[in-house]
RNA sequence: GCCGGAGUGGCGGAAUUGGCAGACGCGCGGGAUUCAAAAUCCCGUUAUGGCAACAUAGUGUGGGUUCGAGUCCCACCUCCGGCACCA
């Protein structure tokens, strides 16, 4: 490599700043000292005087790709203001650990044959060699990760929180499973016919059909039926649902897990959609909370706004449509537009819809259960392939709009989906683009509403031909004020507006040669009223001949009222939406309502390498029991073959890894009374079947049986009992959960382990939680500084926000938020170059030239010149850059510097190693500043006198490296150092109280060399806990100042005046300043502006 | 389509939030040092014109507000990120 050859020479002959050496010589220094161990309060040396501070990286996933060179872009971000503070007399907290359970090392593994542990031992290993090769100040003795059992046992334990809680509405809070049955059993609830558990004064409302119904007291039911009361409220259940099935990784996968065409966002492979009983977390009871607390929290705003539009809060009216077949049945639609039920001409029901199968007649069966199986098939892929076209098909029935009276069609329409509102929609298609294209694609009437208040009707959009467009188009354009007004064009979907009605924004682009280009756009004018595209027509001399229709998506505002809108008519939008719903209310036909695209979590995947459910299925029973706190953890079983069972076909059952782990699954135990299942570990599995049974036979049925219970248990088992604290209680055969937990279960609540990791007793201790996470007047609390990627603000921050919130409600946390403070560093890209073919050009085949001061990038062979690009580091396009050659060629304190002055640190920007070897000569320079090389016989600048200039400097330096650390502004500190040191040069020397300050600002950007230098300097400590350098506010005014002196705004001069001269003396300065003097010569002066230390302006005539 | 973010020299980026556009670094040019080279130190470097002083233009495009706009307002273009039939 040409570059090599350069930087070889220079180590070998430059002796001074020997980079290597100091480093290694550092980190073990660091490590054999702890010291960046910081104690909790109750330990020996803890110092409860200090303020505390909690800075926390993302922890990264060890891939066996190692790092990055953007995952120490944050990390050096934390690490700084980490070492800062505690120079400012901080107690800092700052641990490392490692997100090791989840599918990529799965995958890995499964591919390369090597167990999952494995691999992610050697991962981590590595990883966390790369990382301390930076010289980060973790505290390392809190280091986690989330595969240790240690480590999981807790998150297993956090899910039996969930798994034992419920989420009370009334107090709008998460509460033990136990409290609900005691509300249960004493009255105060009942359970209303959806099963579900009410306030016994409130009335539930039937959802599909919209009845008032009645309730039954917790007595009345039997055993199996309050078991699914309560398993019904649980925040973790199971459910059957509509998931995205992965056959060929043999698993389950999250929404987010799904790319935008369908595909498995790990390995690209098809996905479809299927319904199974899979464990589901009740995120959806957190929306509300979720939403309101992201006001209290200090994150970016892009990110809050993202988080905002995945939970998806829209403020609407739940509204009763009872159906036209005197059946007393009735559908319930949600919609965020009740003020334009009038203008409603059809219904449509999502496919999944459970009231399809009733209403649908006789003569549309056959359409309509094609259509549904059709759309149940098909995958995400498919789905999304056709956005565009609208399917459905007419049911046969029709329903009544309540506020009307009109019968209208009832339609099945897949563009609805049963996962939000209610599953079904009254269509508007006057105002609604998705019904429109619906309804123009079935023929189904469009009526308008909604009208602007300066205008006499609804706008009509009038289509015709192309040629009958072009015709009429250019009769108009001739003399368009004796036409009827024109109020935009119409393309297929693409809305122009015109200003006035006479002429259009951009008349050019609809030339009638455009017009003939384009024979397939639909094409139509927007006019006013009904009758308004007879009038046009009939004045260009043509006959009407198509039917109109309209369109009007205007924002609601108050240029617009309604019309043809009974009790409504004449008021805004906004006004009708509150009119009317009150009025349904008054009429119980519908009520105002909230609805959130936020779903359920979907929580289980049938993979190894994850968290195992702390959960047992009775095989007689089928009955699901958690596992008794005392029995955790729940190891993951050694499997010789872990893969998961891959497929090519979409409808396989699912058999997870887990299900062959005969001797880990089956297990003898006893259920207490509190209902949660304890092990009875020294009882044989194979003493539970009754006499006579084959038992090995018998184990696999029920083996082959998953977690179902087996068919004729009371045969297949035998009655045995043992003795269980104090009673006699009945050995059941249990088989394990067979699901493991996704990855993001881990990364849940990490934040809290580091708090208190040796922790045996606990997930966390209350004291740990409450120092370090308890903000003092803080409403939200959480971690001070959290600095990672964008690409987590969904998915880990909302999960994190949520599990956070129920540990917060059952009591364990004693603030409601875990990130208090939000950084987003911006991706770190790289330059790839590309041919003309679009084939990137690895750097081997780079050829590199300067043409005049331009670098321009030629193929080493082919000699054609190559397209620079810049763009995310990927092994396709050959730009990753490697941590690890970097700091070998310059050492890690160069690459620190380089990644924070590369630019803003939320900025995205390339990274060039060209420009690394600046930040070198600057440390270069820093190093022979104070020692100089004596291989080189250079001298150092180190000297007895202390310039009155570098003391100025210095002070002023302090000042601006403080705040814009601060501030998180690196790349600006590290400039201002620079400046520093290239006008010590220029004074010629530094003394050593300056010399000493300025390496302790150096100190957290470039912390070897500082640390080396400070030695040199007479120090026998670590500086890590020297105190910050402090300013003299008087060392940093300036006696005079330069100012710039305008005329009519531009720079005609400069006077140098003294720092608080007089206003009048400034500006009699500026007009002698001989160039000032000559521009406003001959002129009057209309205006002075004087801006104090900044400039003068002189307005002339 | 919707929601974010960003466009400044050959390159990465500064600009105290309305006050000297281009700090600092890279690259490039020149000089000192050296037998020579590397390294180092110093000077210059937005464009155009001029020996120079200086003049003119200039922060994606077009308009506006202002004594003064990279920064504020309106319209548009390009790139990046996220979401996407959410009723």
């Amino acid at each position: 490599m040409a570059g090599c050859f350069c930087i070889t020479t220079r180590s070998n002959r430059m002796s001074g700043y020997e980079f290597t050496a100091i480093e290694k010589k550092w980190q073990r220094y660091w490590q054999e000292n702890s010291t960046f161990h910081q104690p909790n309060p109750g330990d020996p040396y803890f110092k409860p005087d200090r303020p505390h501070l909690y800075v926390l990286d993302m922890f990264p996933y060890p891939s066996g790709a190692g790092l990055h060179v953007g995952h120490p872009e944050g990390y050096t971000a934390t690490d700084i203001v980490c070492r800062y503070a505690r120079m400012k007399g901080c107690n800092v907290l700052h641990p490392m650990g490692y997100d090791s359970f989840g599918l990529p090392a799965e995958q890995y593994a499964v591919e390369h044959g090597v167990h999952p542990r494995k691999t992610t031992e050697e991962n981590i290993a590595n990883i966390e060699r790369q990382i301390k090769m930076f010289g980060f100040s973790y505290d390392w003795s809190r280091r986690i990760a989330t595969t240790d059992v240690e480590y999981y046992r807790w998150t297993q334990w956090i899910f039996l929180q969930m798994y034992n809680s419920w989420y009370d509405e009334a107090d709008d809070r998460a509460r033990p499973i136990s409290e609900l049955v005691h509300l249960l059993e004493s009255g105060e609830y009942v359970v209303d016919l959806l099963d579900r558990a009410v306030p016994s004064g409130t009335l539930g409302i039937d959802a599909i059909t919209g009845e008032p119904v009645g309730s039954r007291m917790w007595h009345e039911l039997d055993v199996d039926q309050q078991r699914e009361v309560i398993d019904a409220c649980r925040l973790a259940y199971m459910d059957e649902v509509p998931v995205n099935w992965c056959p060929a990784l043999g698993t389950v996968l999250a929404n987010e897990e799904v790319t935008n065409d369908g595909r498995s966002e790990r390995g690209n492979h098809p996905v479809y959609r299927r319904a199974l009983k899979q464990w589901m977390l009740r995120i959806t009871a957190y929306a509300e909370r979720l939403l309101a607390d992201i006001e209290i929290v200090d994150w970016p705003e892009p990110i809050k706004i993202m988080q905002r539009n995945w939970i998806g809060r829209s403020d609407g009216a739940e509204v009763t449509f009872p159906l036209a077949n005197n059946s007393g049945e009735s559908l319930d639609v949600f919609t965020t537009r009740p003020d334009t039920l009038f203008g409603s001409t059809y219904m449509v029901l999502a496919p999944e819809h459970p009231l399809v199968e009733t209403l649908t007649t006789n003569e549309q069966r056959a359409d309509v259960e094609a259509y549904v199986a059709q759309a149940r098939h098909r995958s995400e892929l498919e789905r999304t392939a056709e956005t565009k076209d609208k399917t459905g098909v007419f049911t046969g029935a029709y329903a009544i709009n309540p506020v009307n009276d009109e019968q209208i069609p009832i339609w099945v329409a897949d563009y609805v989906m049963m996962g939000y509102g209610t599953g079904a929609i009254m269509a508007v298609p006057a105002h609604d683009e998705r019904d429109f294209d619906f309804a123009q694609t079935f023929n189904l009437p469009i009526r308008p509403i909604i009208k602007r208040r300066d205008e006499a009707a609804p706008r009509y959009v009038g289509a015709l031909s192309g040629e009958a467009f072009a015709k009429v188009y250019s009769v108009w354009q001739q003399d368009p004020a004796s036409y009827p007004k024109i109020r935009g064009l119409y393309f297929g979907g693409f809305w122009d507006a015109a200003d006035d009605g006479t002429s259009l924004f951009q008349p050019e682009d609809v030339s009638t040669q455009w017009i003939a280009e384009h024979p397939d756009v639909p094409k139509g004018f927007i006019v006013v009223g009904k009758d308004g595209m007879a009038a046009l027509l009939g004045a260009a001399g043509f006959k009407a001949e198509s039917e109109p229709f309209a369109l009007c998506v205007a924002d609601l505002n108050e240029e617009l009222e309604l019309v043809d809108s009974g009790p409504i008519n004449g008021l805004s939008p906004d006004d009708g939406k509150e009119t009317i719903t009150t009025w349904l209310e008054d009429e119980d036909l519908g009520r105002a309502s909230v609805n959130y695209k936020l779903r359920d979590w979907l929580f289980s995947r049938q993979r190894y390498w994850g968290e195992p459910f702390p959960i047992l299925h009775d095989v007689a029973t089928g009955a699901i029991h958690p596992l008794s706190e005392d029995d955790l953890p729940v190891r993951l079983p050694e499997m010789d073959d872990f893969s998961p069972e891959a497929s090519d076909e979409a409808d396989r059952p699912p058999r997870p890894p887990l299900s062959r782990a005969a001797q880990w699954r089956l297990v003898a135990g006893v259920v207490m009374d509190d209902g949660t299942a304890r092990i009875e570990e020294d009882f044989p599995v194979q003493e539970l079947f009754a006499d006579g049974v084959d038992v090995e036979q018998a184990m696999q049925n029920v083996l082959d049986a998953g977690m179902e219970p087996v068919d004729d248990p009371e045969t297949l088992l035998a009655p045995r009992t043992v003795t269980v604290d104090g009673r006699e209680r009945q050995l059941r055969l249990f088989t394990r959960e067979l699901n493991t937990m996704p990855q993001w279960a881990g990364s849940c609540w990490y934040y809290l382990r580091y708090l208190d990791p040796e922790n045996h007793d606990r997930f966390v201790s209350p004291e740990a939680e409450q120092y370090w996470m308890g903000v003092d007047n803080d409403k939200a609390g959480g971690v001070d500084l959290y600095v990672g990627g964008a690409e987590h603000a969904v998915l880990h921050l909302l999960y994190s926000r949520f599990w956070h919130k129920v540990l917060f409600d059952l009591g364990y946390l004693s603030k409601p938020e875990p990130f208090h403070k939000l950084f987003n560093q911006g991706m770190i890209l790289s330059f790839a170059y590309k041919d003309s073919r679009g084939i990137t050009i690895g750097p081997a085949d780079l050829e590199m030239t300067d043409e005049g001061g331009e670098t321009v990038a030629y193929h080493k062979t082919t000699g054609e010149q190559l397209q620079k690009v810049v763009a995310k580091m990927s092994k396709s396009l050959k730009n990753v850059v490697k941590p690890d050659d970097v700091i070998g060629r310059y050492g890690a304190d160069t690459f620190r510097l380089y990644e924070m002055f590369m630019g803003p640190l939320e900025a995205a920007k390339p990274w060039n190693t060209n420009d690394v070897p600046g930040i070198f000569r600057f440390l270069q320079r820093v190093w022979r500043m104070i020692l100089g090389d004596t291989d080189n016989g250079i001298e150092p600048l180190l000297g007895e006198t202390a310039s009155d200039d570098v003391e100025k400097a210095l002070h002023k330096l302090i000042q601006k490296v403080g705040e814009h650390l601060e501030a998180m502004k690196f790349n600006t500190a590290i400039a201002a150092m620079m400046e520093f040191v290239n006008g010590v040069f220029k004074a010629g020397t530094i003394s050593r109280s300056q010399a000493e300050r300025f390496v302790l600002l150096l100190a957290p950007l470039a912390p070897h060399i500082a640390e080396e230098l400070w030695q040199q300097l007479g120090h026998a400590d670590t500086l890590a806990y020297e105190p910050w350098p402090e300013y003299d506010e008087a060392m940093i005014v300036e006696e005079s100042v330069e100012l710039p002196v305008q005329v009519n705004g531009k720079v005609r001069g400069r006077v140098t005046v003294a720092a608080d001269a007089a206003e009048d003396n400034i500006v009699a300065t500026a007009k002698n300043e001989p160039n000032v003097a000559d521009s406003i010569k001959g002129k009057t002066i209309v205006k002075t502006i004087v801006v104090p230390g900044r400039l003068v302006n002189l307005v002339v005539h």
